[in-house]
DNA sequence: CGGCTAGGCTAATCCAATTAGCCAAAGCGT
DNA sequence: ACGCTTTGGCTAATTGGATTAGCCTAGCCG
């Protein structure tokens, strides 16, 4: 048995993979173990278990979107800014739906996920540029909630008519940005 | 061993009890029967197993959320719907926390769910009373995601900072609500 | 080469869902 | 009241996934 060159690095990328694979269903250690060639109870050698698994996975997407998210607002401002945060936002959803619906609800509970959950909400803050005060509070939770709802429900399939969804978005980031 | 008097209808509500004790986690036949006073097997003579007790429960609660926006919309026309849809949405979200998180993510596959997504999509459409065709779908896609973005993030303890929220939430609805 | 550590493996345990098969409680017609 | 049938409990057994215990070898170090 040779070994396989495992690492909590390469684990996180194997689920990944089945995250995309399954669409976001629930991971499970039997199916990392069988991408990864292994039995299941070697993965314990480089993750807690599966809590751990999903938290490092959690914490990589909300990595992954952060940075994105980042690279998309850097050196934009006011109403740029947000409109380039909207549409990445659900860029990001629409090109890994999978990943998406594997997104931590309640990103608390893990130092990892709460660094990471963090990091979001800076890109967050950087999309409301321009406002102050409570007033950007109200903005970035209007833009959460509105990227949110619709990456959720489109990526959801929860959008059956026939009528142009990216139409459907562009409304709502233009309800939404500062005028 | 005395008739405990089940029937899928009382294992419903028990689900929900647990739904609501639990926060929303995942359910689990033995959480239900140990409410009911009984052994997990004897469920099976009112229901088929999980996943269909998961079915009537999710379509129990897409059809109370629907009743809801529903009573809140009667009677109402054009701004005025929009905003009790809105309103009347997140009040739900907020009174039952865990049933938020409970609701089906993808109302398709059993017809029962499918049914009640359609009710909950026909209130919707009442509450874009007023605009024709695209415009509406346009709409009440915006009014689904904002609410449902904002509830999602809010029932999960999303929103941190000491901002009042309820500003939050009226500052989004007049983005959307037509002027 | 001998020894140490890391990383596989098998076997065994635990837990939740589910199935099989038994048996009593109710309802019902006589 | 009596026996039949159906309904709804129960225990025992199976299955599947996570996890733990303990063994054993590959790779590296002196």
């Amino acid at each position: 048995m040779p070994r396989a060159g495992l690492s909590p690095e390469t684990l996180v990328a194997i689920a990944l993979e089945e995250v995309d694979a399954t669409g976001g269903a629930q991971l499970s250690l039997g199916a990392v173990a069988a991408r990864a060639g292994v039995r299941p109870p070697s993965l314990y050698k480089h993750v807690a278990g599966l809590p751990e698994l999903e938290a490092l996975v959690g914490a990589r997407l909300l990595d992954d979107l952060a940075t994105t998210l980042s690279v998309a607002v850097v050196d934009r401002r006011g109403a740029d800014a947000a409109r380039a945060f909207l549409h990445a936002y659900r860029a990001w959803a629409l090109r890994h739906p999978g990943r998406y619906r594997a997104l931590p609800v309640q990103p608390s509970g893990d130092p990892r996920l709460e660094a990471a959950a963090e990091r979001l909400l800076a890109v967050a803050a950087r999309a409301v540029d321009g406002l102050e005060g409570d007033e950007a509070v109200h903005a970035m939770r209007a833009m959460r909630a509105a990227a949110h709802g619709f990456a959720a429900l489109e990526s959801a399939g929860g959008f059956g008519m026939a009528v142009d969804v990216d139409a459907s978005f562009d409304r709502l980031v233009e309800a939404l940005v500062p005028r």
